[in-house]
RNA sequence: UGGGGGAUCGUCCAACGGCAGGACGGCGGAUUCUGGCUCCGUCUAUCUAGGUUCGAAUCCUAGUCCCCCAGCCA
């Protein structure tokens, strides 16, 4: 299996080979105790713990129990059996952030002794009033200036706890008119006489996230500290708590896109509210996205760590198919799932030429022949069956492969079977059928020469055990539940649970707890801890796939309402952002584009290099066209504020381009090491050998032996694929150490391609 | 609206200046004692407009759309 990879890999794999932290590796999954894991975390859970084992490091498990009014160890305890299930040990790694209050506190002391922070007496109310509105600056609050002695005394009475409840919090002292609203003075303590689950009452002041994460993350030695976008904002304030507080360990927050998934729910809050209104049966209601629910209803941990794996990560904001997850459920309960025959809506079948009180032990492997494991059981037969209901139409419709008035049919591992009568009841419904039996196809084999079509599962009725079978569906019957302001709860299916008595095969009295069957034809089953001796009761984890349904048009869960595209293209709006005065007048004296005058005159260093080049005699367009395409991404990629190099020098690139000493790629390579090393291009040609080869003979030599060498590449170019042209021309040059003349490399190409 | 982030098949993820690829999904077919599985074929995408370049999904500029931040939640 090849390790997966994704910008947060590539990362953390550029650190260590950097050797950042001595190329340690300490990741952590922070859950707050107050509900249960949903497959939203699995994600998470399989990045963070999975990402340690690659680079060779540890993860740890930490609550986040930072707030002791919603949390609760019933949820430890949870987290801890799911993250387990899940197949993920953190060993000695497990910590709290309650363990760390004394640690916190200390700091936010220190952080008041420096002037960083201070005890704001503002009502919640007036604090959200304070800190202004996004775009305009917020107010200072009158306690800003309190001194540092009085800031201490009240932060210590706060935890005597002295002030009730709201009435005053300990703030760090940023700058209310940050443009980032987590910057204004954020509150990092809040009083709360709350019994807290761990520490008890031993606190009245309680930490907040953002002041007691990062610093959780630092004691820990994270290295690197994985959340979810909407920390994004989070992470300068993040940075400041630990720069402020003098933490000697520095972690780095790096955020990726949560899980989506559609037709369901994933938020908490939501979450709970199902529970607490008892919409399900708990937080395992096999409906529910929780790990919990998830495993109650039998998907398996490696189902969800393919799932996982197949979604990847990466920072768009996205809602994962459903379908994707079903998929990977049922490509892993293929695998390890024993075949038996069910049936979930039983009607009756008379076999009348099938003889009275006899009974025959059919031989039934329990696997396909795409599974290569072994195992059979017996199954009973007799002159009464039950069939399910569905596969009987008295008027089907053409390619109905089932039962119908005078249709061959065969019955799963038994005999082909003709039907002879319907049988109503009073109301006209189907009562049950009279069949005839073919003696010569037990075991289910066709005559010879005969084909049937259709094959039903069954169970002899005398013999048929009676089970409980808890019919799952979607929980949500449109893919984003509460999209456009509707209450959430208005877009549960109503039919994602449905409890059916069904007949079950006998072979199923040995049916334990935990066991995942196929009911073939149906669907995937997993035996519920609700099972009782002599009550069996299945969960349906996934229906197959059905092609049928599909192709009479009614395919279950009804693709909701098709997503209107929204209107791709943009009108421009014409008004295009204006020049400064200053963009103008370059524009103007130098006869630069617009983009170009905006680009250099948006940066000093660009705009002194552009003058120093034109004091040293270079002509104004190369250079600016230089400087607003090459230089300035150079500078970004590499957070410089400043070029190590004058104008003069960046001066003398163009006319070695001119010239045809350069071309443009190599050209850039020679830009790209004068930010290395400030040298000057002549000297880096001259060093590195740069020159362009431009002569036909050895670019003809280059040419013939890249075509010769990639015959596929050339057949689709002929094939009409001119896109490999270029392909192609990268292979030369590269052929050649990058050095020869793209133009003429595409000119012999061209010719040579004929 | 200030700040931050994102835009590639219907969906999710790749491609890191050189052949836009994979998976799910859809459609069609083969196979079949599960209308399952498997196999084959096929469908659809670089937000827009300029620029740089021999060559742009990728670099530069402007714009458009979506998401996040204004809890004493995390």
């Amino acid at each position: 299996m090849t390790e997966p990879s994704d910008f947060i890999r590539d990362m953390i794999g550029a650190d260590v080979a950097a050797g950042l932290h001595d190329g340690r590796v300490c990741t952590r999954f922070p859950p707050e105790p107050n509900g249960y894991l949903h497959i939203g975390h699995a994600k998470s859970i399989h990045l963070n713990f999975g990402i340690a084992k690659q680079f060779g490091g540890v993860c740890h498990l930490r609550m986040d129990d930072t707030n002791p009014t919603t949390e609760d160890p019933e949820y430890v305890a949870a987290i801890q059996r799911d993250v387990r299930w899940l197949g993920f040990e953190w060993g000695q790694n497990m910590f709290y952030a309650s363990d760390y209050y004394e640690r916190l506190y200390e700091l936010a002391e220190g952080l008041i002794q420096k002037g960083r922070a201070y005890v704001c007496d503002l009502t919640e109310a007036d604090m959200g009033e304070y800190r202004g509105k996004v775009g305009e600056p917020g107010k200072e609050s009158p306690y800003r200036n309190r001194s540092v002695e009085e800031n201490l005394d009240r932060f210590r009475r706060m935890r005597k706890g002295e002030f009730k409840e709201g009435s005053c919090t300990l703030r760090a002292k940023i700058d209310m008119a940050s443009p980032n609203m987590k910057m204004r003075d954020p509150p990092l303590y809040r009083i709360k006489h709350a019994h807290h689950y761990r520490t008890g009452d031993a606190w009245c002041i309680y930490p907040l996230y953002d002041y007691a994460h990062c610093l959780s993350d630092s004691f820990e030695k994270i290295t690197h500290s994985l959340c979810t976008m909407e920390f994004e904002s989070a992470r300068e304030l993040y940075d400041w708590v630990v720069a402020a507080t003098e933490v000697p360990h520095v972690p780095r927050q790096t955020e990726f896109a949560r899980l989506n998934l559609s037709y369901t729910v994933m938020s908490k809050r939501r979450l709970l509210e199902l529970v607490e209104k008892k919409l399900v049966r708990g937080w395992d209601d096999p409906r529910m996205p929780t790990i919990a629910g998830l495993r109650r209803r039998g998907v398996t941990r490696e189902a969800i760590a393919e799932f996982c794996s197949r979604i990847g990560v990466a920072k768009n904001l996205s809602i994962v198919d459903m379908a994707l997850l079903e998929h990977v459920i049922r490509e892993d309960l293929n695998q390890r799932s024993p075949r038996v025959m069910a049936v979930l809506k039983p009607i009756e079948v008379l076999i009348e030429n099938y003889p009275e009180g006899e009974v025959e032990q059919l031989d039934a492997p329990y696997w396909p022949h795409d599974v290569p494991k072994e195992g059979s059981r017996k199954v009973p037969f007799s002159r009464t069956i039950y069939v399910d209901r569905d596969d009987f139409l008295e008027n089907p419709p053409k390619d109905f492969h089932r039962l119908s008035p005078g249709k061959r049919v065969r019955l799963r591992h038994a005999y082909v079977v003709t039907c002879k009568e319907v049988i109503k009841d009073a109301n006209g419904d189907l009562a049950r059928l009279v069949c005839t039996y073919d003696p010569a196809t037990r075991g289910g084999s066709a005559p010879a020469g005969e084909k049937v079509a259709g094959t039903i599962q069954w169970v002899s009725a005398a013999h048929a055990l009676d089970a409980e079978v808890r019919i799952y569906d979607r929980l949500c019957r449109v893919e984003s539940p509460g999209d456009g302001g509707r209450d959430f709860l208005e877009d549960l299916n109503p039919d994602s649970l449905s409890v059916v008595q069904a007949k079950v095969e006998p072979s199923l009295s040995s049916a334990a707890e935990g066991q995942h069957y196929q009911f073939e034809r149906v669907g995937f089953f997993f035996v519920d801890p609700d099972t009782r001796p002599g009550a069996p009761v299945f969960n349906r984890t996934v229906a197959l796939k059905d092609g049928w349904a599909k192709l009479v048009g009614k395919s279950e869960p009804v693709k909701a309402e098709a997503k209107p595209r929204e209107a791709k293209a943009a009108a421009p709006k014409g008004d295009a952002k204006e020049l400064t005065p200053a963009a103008k007048a370059l524009a103007e004296q130098h006869a630069l584009s617009a983009d170009e005058a905006r680009v250099i005159s948006s940066e000093p260093a660009l705009a002194a290099l552009f003058e120093g080049a034109l004091a040293a005699g270079a002509a104004a367009k190369p250079i600016a066209s230089l400087l607003a395409n090459d230089v300035v991404r150079e500078l970004r990629a590499r957070r410089l504020e400043k070029a190590p190099f004058d104008g003069a020098a960046l001066g003398e690139l163009p006319p070695l381009v001119a010239s045809g000493t350069l071309s443009t790629k190599l050209a850039k390579e020679v830009l790209a090491e004068m930010f290395v090393r400030g040298a000057r291009p002549a000297e880096i040609v001259k060093e590195k050998g740069l020159s362009q080869v431009s002569d036909a003979g050895a670019v003809e030599a280059a040419v013939a032996q890249v075509l010769a060498d990639n015959p596929d590449t050339v057949a689709r170019y002929k094939a009409g694929n001119a896109n490999v042209v270029g392909a192609l021309v990268g292979m030369v040059i590269k052929s050649l150490q990058g050095r020869a003349n793209p133009k003429v490399v595409n000119e012999i190409l061209k010719k040579q391609l004929g």
